[in-house]
DNA sequence: TTAGACTCGCTATATGGTTATCGATATAAA
DNA sequence: TTTATATCGATAACCATATAGCGAGTCTAA
C-alpha cells in the first residue's frame, strides 16, 4: 500500500519481479519487532505466536505465516527464542546495514522527519536535506545542512545514496524525483499526493496522507448521516 | 492502510459493517480529486478514464469503477465532466463538512501536522494540540493552543469533537488511544507505531511509517545483496 | 441520415492474501 | 515410560480485489 501499501502502498499496474512475501505480511513485521524488543526488555526470552496474535490483535495464523517468511523456525509447544525473532526480523529486512538517505523538501513534515532519530534504529540516516527556497539553503536543520536542489544529483552519485525521501508540495514532487533518478538513487520514499513517473526499475512508496484522511473522513460521514443506506439494494 | 490500509493501514480481524467501497480504491479517490483539480485548473471540463489512467498509471477500467462508487455518471464518448466529477468525490468522502479533530504529541511530527494548513481543504481543522510535558502546556503552535492532556476528555465531549490524531512515542499512544475514547471520539489517526486496542466501533487508521520503511529497506537490500535468490525453489 | 468509433457500465474470470484444517513434534505431567 | 497438550509447519479452502471481455449508448463525420 501503501505502501505503496500501500500499500498506503498500493502496487502500481504490475510489478515485473514479485515479491517473495506480500506487502501486508512485510507491513506487519516491523510491529511484530516493535513488541519483540519489548518483551525482550522485559526478560521473557520465548513466545508463541498464540501469544503475540493475542497481543497484537490477530491471530496465531496469520502471525505465524508472516514470521515464516524471515526464515525463523520455531519448536512446538515452546514457540520462538526471542532474540532470535528478533535478529531474524532485523536480518530479513535489512535494518543491520544502514541506508544513507536525501530528503527534498525541508518544510514542517521534512523537519520533522529530520528530528527523527529513532529512524537510526531502523537502517535509516537521513544525511541531507535539500530545497530550493534560498532562505532555508544554508541553513541546519536537527544538525543536518539544507542544501540547493541543485547539488543533490551529483552528490548523490558521488556519496552512492540509493534512498530520496521527497516531502514538498505535490508541484515540485516529480521534478524533484526526476533529479533523483538522475543521481542514481534506487528508491523513494514520497510525501507529496501524487503519482510519480519513474523509470521502472525504481521502487516508489507513496506515504499519502490524504488517501488515510480520504478513509476516515469518509467513514465518518458514513457514521453520521449514514441515510444513504448502501443504495437501497434491489 | 493503510489501508485501516494500511498500505498503511491493514485490516485488522475482521469488519462487522463491511464497507461497500474497497479500501484500495479509497486510497485512490484523493488522487484521482489532486489531479482532477488541477485539470480544471487548466480549464479542462471533461475528461475521459482512458485519459486519467494513462496520466496516472492506472489501467481505464480500474478508474472508471473507483469512480463509479461516487456515484458519477459518465457519458460514452465523451467521459466525466470535470467540476462534476471533484464535487461528486468531495461529496462522497465527506469533504464538504469539516471535521474538528484534536492532535496529541506536540513533538516533531505533531508540529508539522498542525501546521499543515492544507488539510483544511480536505475536510479537516486541527483545534487543539495535547501533550503531557510541562514545557509544552501553554505554547501556541502554528496558532494552536497546546493544553494538558488531563482536559482532553472533557474538552472533546463538550466540543463534540470526533476525531482524535496521535503523534506520541509508541509508549504513551495506548493511554492517549483510551483517552479519546473517553471523551467520545469516534476515530483515531494513530501515528504511533503500536496496535491500539480499542472498543470495536471506534474507527482507526494507522499511518505507520516503520511498515513503509520496512519494505523499503526489505526491497534495498534485496536489490543490492541479491545472493540468496529466493531460497532456492528446489 | 447513417456509419463508425470511442467510451461507459456490467458480468465473469484470475490473482493474491487471509483464514481454516490437519498432521507432526516437543515438552510436561502422570 | 507413557500420555496429554500446546504449538509449529504445510496444505487447502475461501474471500476480496484486480483484470479482462462484452454489449450498449452517444457523439462525430461523411
Amino acid at each position: 500500500m501503501v505502501i505503496d501499501i500501500n500499500l498506503s502502498n498500493l502496487a502500481g499496474p504490475k510489478l515485473p519481479n514479485p515479491p517473495s512475501i506480500p506487502q501486508p505480511s512485510l507491513a506487519r513485521l516491523p510491529q511484530y519487532h516493535h513488541y519483540l524488543v519489548d518483551l525482550e526488555a522485559r526478560g521473557i526470552t520465548r513466545i508463541s505466536c498464540s501469544q503475540i496474535g493475542g497481543d497484537l490483535g490477530y491471530i496465531p495464523v496469520q502471525v505465524r505465516k508472516d514470521l515464516q517468511y524471515t526464515g525463523i523456525i520455531g519448536k512446538p509447544k515452546t514457540g520462538y527464542s526471542v532474540p532470535e525473532l528478533i535478529r531474524s526480523i532485523e536480518t530479513f529486512l535489512g535494518w543491520n546495514n544502514i541506508n544513507e538517505a536525501f530528503l527534498v523538501g525541508a518544510g514542517n513534515l521534512g523537519t520533522a522527519l529530520l528530528g527523527h532519530e529513532r529512524f537510526s534504529k531502523f537502517g535509516l540516516r537521513i544525511v541531507a536535506a535539500f530545497d530550493t527556497d534560498p532562505e532555508k539553503i544554508g541553513l541546519w536543520i536537527h544538525e543536518k545542512a539544507v542544501l540547493s536542489l541543485d547539488q543533490l544529483s551529483d552528490l548523490a552519485q558521488r556519496m552512492s545514496v540509493h534512498l530520496g525521501i521527497i516531502t514538498t508540495p505535490a508541484e515540485a514532487a516529480q521534478a524533484v524525483a526526476d533529479e533523483m533518478v538522475k543521481g542514481g538513487i534506487q528508491a523513494i520514499w514520497n510525501f507529496a499526493p501524487v503519482k510519480l513517473r519513474v523509470p521502472e526499475n525504481i521502487i516508489v512508496h507513496n506515504e499519502d496522507l490524504y488517501s488515510t484522511l480520504a478513509s476516515l473522513s469518509w467513514k465518518l460521514a458514513r457514521r453520521f448521516n449514514v441515510p444513504i443506506q448502501e443504495k437501497e439494494a434491489v
